[in-house]
DNA sequence: CGGCGTTGTCGAATCGTTTCGGTGACATCT
DNA sequence: AGATGTCACCGAAACGATTCGACAACGCCG
């Protein structure tokens, strides 16, 4: 088959109109008689023309219908993270009503091959977490001129902003916990930085992801000097890591622990019973997200229940708004504090 | 600011030469001297060019950089499953080698909603998991005559398919078990079809998701009458529920259980252990994938190990492939059966 | 019956690149 | 010195659709 697919030129012809009305008859713009209609519709159906080219259409309507989401880490990492998953999930929904769809870019594109972020026919962008990496995105995005969203993170003047307010959220759980009578409280962090390695976070250490400074301000607001642990990502298996660190002496042993993710708290909660410690009874634990952690019955975790999908869908929304030509605004979501059964008096 | 966004064509004429070298210069298609390509560059610097426009490019070149990958569930759902995440990675790996990015597409639009399927500039399809559902968008795909491969599915003739020996390795961890003496089997199974919901599996339902058909078919190539308990989903909760029901009657309790995915299986280990059985003392349990489950540990599942990257990568190559018309062959991949501490002679 | 608002269709002008054949100019070989 | 190649660069023609103003034809009203 050397023969090429037909354009609506050839539709249009073969219907005997021009090509504008047919071009007409597929977008909807306009009122086309029925008869008309319906003769284009067969001409295309024997032709086997199956609608508009986008490419062509993208062109001249200057809109690919195609939203970047920029993520700084490895894309199957990103996924992980339920909370990702959750905002994913939001910001499909909020770009629906645009009709667009979501392309995936990785922040560092593999070596030796083109970024596509700079290549790909973006109407909009749409960056997860800012910390330095993505600056580098951001810069390409703005000089391309389009529309751009971060979510939890600072980009910087002018730059839309979907955030939550980490710091006084994470405040309400240790004054839960200082109100429960705990005095010795540990913390364990989401990662410091990019590429941070699992450990102890020194009191001098720079802090560059924006969410995990935040919500350690707001804990510290509460218990000043409480010890922090540092995860290298949000997963039970690194919760239950730092768990076992912060109950390794037993002597220096926390009452409370404030995890900075449902999953870290999961994972310190496993550390906790493998110590022989009880949850509750011996240690509270709480946790940040609001997510349902499989497997985590029959514990449910006090923590901040955060609008998760809530904040892909403003992003999106927003998105959608700058397209539209009208001004969007930044948006601070706010977190609700959720009392479950693993918070209880000091013992 | 209504000056509009500089084309090629102004930069051409600010550099003092034509468009089509401005554009080689951006392509590196053709040999530039460097005294020129620099007078162009500096051009593009001084009218704020940040390159082609990638809409008026794929058009021309009639390649957008853009794979659709398209799932029949709910964004977020397919997310959860780790194994379409490491899929997904290996899937960006594989594409990446023609610079080109992920487009997210679910399988029904939202309701008012264009169908992005059929507008988007796609340069191929890879759908995931083919149940019916996903059939329709494969009708829209093929009628644009778009090089596609289909992943862990039956497509029909002619489609480029990418799975796993899904039945010969469930049928090993099947005999596995029967060598190890048991005799009374339980089965877990993913999905029966689309909006399944959990429960027994009568003999004769109809099952519409290959890979659950091929498992069981495995699994009962060994145990022909042992009992399928569906799952609605493939996570640790569900398992937990599957693992209740099956230990639910302590006299027909299986001394082994036949889990469809690791998820499944960590589920009923803590089913069993919630019945005060103990794994694999008590009762083995299998599982299927290989992947790390976060917080199962000390348990280390016997379990089918899928090279789920590299199916992904796999279907990439097969689409750069087809892209670069050569034709590329479907692909059936094995599963590596691994020992683990779950299973054990039966008591 | 003439003016007028509707409705449906058409022409022509883009949208911004890329590509392909061609043309000088200049170096190389015999 | 003439023939032959190479190297840079240019012009013009696509790529396939959308859009907007113009324009007939038509029914309606006074």
């Amino acid at each position: 088959m050397n023969t090429r697919r037909p354009t609506i030129t050839d539709v249009a012809r073969t219907a005997g109109v021009s090509p504008s009305t047919a071009s007409v008859v597929f977008s909807g713009k306009t009122a086309v008689s029925d008869a008309t209609r319906q003769r284009v519709l067969d001409a295309a159906g024997s032709l086997g023309y199956t609608g508009p080219d986008p490419r062509a259409a993208s062109l001249r309507r200057g809109r690919s219908g195609i939203v970047g989401v920029v993520f700084e880490e490895h894309l199957g990492a990103a996924f992980l993270d339920p909370v990702k998953t959750l905002m994913m999930d939001g910001l499909a929904d909020g770009v629906a009503s645009i009709g667009a769809g979501l392309l995936l870019l990785r922040d560092q594109a593999p070596l030796g091959t083109e970024p596509t972020l700079t290549t790909a026919p973006l109407d909009a962008a749409v960056l997860v977490g800012c910390s330095g990496l993505l600056r580098e995105s951001l810069a390409v995005v703005t000089a391309r001129g389009i529309p751009v969203v971060v979510i939890e993170g600072d980009a910087g003047e002018g730059i839309l902003r979907i955030e939550l307010d980490n710091r006084e959220a994470q405040r309400q759980a240790a004054s839960h916990l200082r109100a429960l009578g705990h005095e010795k409280v540990g913390i364990v962090t989401l990662a410091v930085r990019a590429g941070w390695q699992r450990g102890w976070i020194p009191d001098d250490e720079t802090i560059t992801v924006d969410v995990t400074r935040e919500r350690l301000a707001g804990a510290r607001d509460v218990f000043r000097d409480a010890p922090a642990f540092g995860a290298a990502a949000s997963s039970i298996d690194e919760g239950l890591a730092a768990g076992r660190a912060l109950f390794a002496d037993a002597a220096a042993r926390p009452t409370a622990v404030l995890a900075q993710s449902d999953l870290l708290a999961a994972g310190v909660i496993r550390a906790a019973e493998e110590a022989g410690l009880s949850v509750p009874d011996d240690v509270s634990v709480t946790g940040f997200d609001g997510i349902v952690v499989d497997g985590l019955a029959p514990y449910e975790l006090t923590t901040l229940v955060q609008p998760a999908a809530d904040k892909g869908r403003a992003a999106g929304h927003a998105v959608a708004a700058m397209l539209a030509g009208e001004t969007a605004a930044s948006i601070r979501f706010t977190c609700v504090f959720r009392v479950g059964n693993t918070s209880a008096p000091r013992a």
